[in-house]
DNA sequence: ATTAGCACTCACAATAATAGAGTGCTAACA
DNA sequence: TGTTAGCACTCTATTATTGTGAGTGCTAAT
């Protein structure tokens, strides 16, 4: 669908002047604000027209009007363009990583506090998934009686930790064993993939350890499987100051969202063509929580592997462009940092 | 302060009705609705004087009277008994705990879960906190160059992750030798009051490796005491169904409340009195922001020692009775399954 | 001591009136 | 032919007005 360069003027400023107020946008006030240097009368025909190509809707006869789904859609397809952050904000973001790079977990929580500072939006942050990289050691920890811990580090750098039950007493001893074991195989193999039919060419294992072995990687591969990376997510009361939100239902849609961390974090991993910044717009997301919300969102790499997401929550009625241009520079910076910290 | 047993019946009456109705209560009505045997003018000449006192307050002249703050505490204190619960809900807990108590994490959010359920409310469940427990074993794993992840193990079989990066690259050999050294110490002591002095007194350590050792304790000791319990909660949205909730920022207040995790840990842990069951009535509350809320909250132990905490946050016209008896129950759940879960 | 009766109060709901911002349409204009 | 001024009309939001009902306090009778 192509605007004229009129219509597109129009449609962006009235797009602009309803993310700021929130109120419908009528012709004179129009006008007045931003001097387009054409009558209300004119503005008038123009938004009769864009209404009728689904950009506009009145709320009711005779009031002003507001921007469709679509609208929001065509501006950020073909109005809006990502700018740069202004040189201070780049450099105060920058000063705050490195106050907090030294540990994963931090950069993740100041990641998303930093999001939501500066867009006064609700954020999100999924800290890396341990699942599909290279495992290059497994540590089985004796906790008491049959129950171990398994602690899984990957190629990169990174834990997560196991809790299971076995069926027979493991103690440190036997748990130092049982690791070496699972290491031998791991030399090579993304755990992912690992079979648990190796472990009977083993030779030197008795039977009870063996069973144990074969216990445990079954535990392994489903616990990496439904690995639900960590969510942080920050600034859930920042949405509550827009008048969309007064709405107690809307709350509760917005607590359940968040809450439901396994489905945020698949969402917000799904691939979905090659975008940098991917936009979601009210019904355009699947999740039916979701439908009154935009979410934006963006990942984060190591290697040109993704490690992570992170995003931003908001209103339909959502302030696009600073969005993007946050998100883009935040983008840069993890990817920086989350190099740094795995792989110094 | 004693009341008469005719005061003392209708101030509980009134007490029960606003509980469920969240409508000031009036003579007329209360006379109807519960057959007290008198007449509304008497009901009146009581009600009067029960204002005076302090227990009840008109929201404007010519309303009906709701409870004070202090009619809920004496209401606690004087007259509501904690009854057993029913049979039929007593073995659907316990059937569902059974359910749920192979590992701790999930045995803590089902108890949540359950909670929020039973009661309406938001539920909030304390993890136990490994600090001050005896400390069995400590394993420390090489992450990636100079970074490692140190697995504190106690005595009951609760495990704590610390990752920490040191000046010095670790390999999982030389993770191997620290955890054994770290280990030798730790046979006796409590591990706060580990003294990194005794380490020198080691000989056939490096002088690199008595280095990362004396960069190891003080991280372990500040990790350990900075321990926050993990924070379980559920049901938030459920005091959103109540009329005083309507008020987004009470909303905010909540969520606030339970998003300050250290805070609500911290709370729900201090002693206070030997009662099993703590009730915390509004502006009894030390932090600002549960000033307008109600928390019932009781432990749970093992071996006579505290080993978390769990409750119920909801309005002052909370159900004081129920949440007393659901919590009352759950705490001897919660004491068995912990033992079987921790000690079996 | 209790209660019936009565005048009075106040929040809340319903109704009506008014103002204001906006629209669509028509006719005049460049 | 595109633009604009003018005008009648529409609809919301605000304010004022009124009635209703549940409740109270006080007094006098039981």
């Amino acid at each position: 669908m192509e605007l004229n360069t009129r219509k597109k003027k129009i449609l962006e400023v009235i797009i602009r002047d309803y993310i700021n107020t929130a109120e419908p946008v009528g012709s004179r006030t129009l006008s007045k604000r931003c001097n387009l240097g054409i009558s209300p009368a004119t503005i008038r025909n123009e938004m009769a027209d864009l209404e009728e190509l689904g950009f506009l809707v009145q709320p009711h006869t005779s009031s002003g009007r507001i921007p469709t789904q679509q609208a929001y859609r065509y501006y950020v397809d073909e109005i809006m363009e990502i700018q740069k952050l202004e040189k201070m904000i780049r450099t105060d973001i920058h000063r705050g990583f490195l106050d907090h790079n030294t540990e994963l977990g931090p950069t993740m929580s100041h990641t998303a506090q930093v999001l939501s500072q500066l867009t006064n939006y609700t954020a999100v942050v999924l800290a890396p998934r341990v699942t599909n990289f290279n495992c290059k050691h497994v540590q089985i920890v004796s906790l008491i009686k049959n129950r171990v811990l398994m602690v899984v580090v990957t190629q990169e750098g990174m834990a997560k930790n196991i809790e299971v039950t076995l069926s027979q007493e493991v103690d440190t001893m036997l748990a130092l064993k049982l690791s070496n074991v699972i290491n031998g195989f791991l030399k090579n193999t993304i755990l992912s993939e690992m079979s648990s039919d190796l472990i009977d060419q083993i030779q030197e294992l008795s039977a009870a350890e063996s069973k144990l072995i074969h216990e445990i990687i079954p535990h392994l591969k489903k616990a990496l499987m439904e690995d639900a990376s960590e969510v942080h997510s920050t600034g859930l009361t920042n949405l509550f100051n827009y008048p969309e939100f007064s709405d107690v239902n809307k709350i509760k849609q917005l607590i359940n969202i968040v809450q439901e961390k396994q489905v945020l974090s698949e969402m917000m991993t799904s691939k979905d063509g090659n975008q940098v910044i991917r936009i979601k717009i009210g019904s355009e997301n699947d999740n039916e929580n979701l439908k009154d919300f935009s979410i934006i969102t963006s990942t984060y790499e190591l290697d040109g592997e993704m490690m992570g997401a992170f995003g931003v929550i908001g209103p339909t009625r959502m302030n696009y462009d600073n969005v993007s241009s946050v998100l883009n520079y935040i983008r840069n910076e993890l990817n920086l940092h989350i190099s740094n910290l795995l792989m110094k």
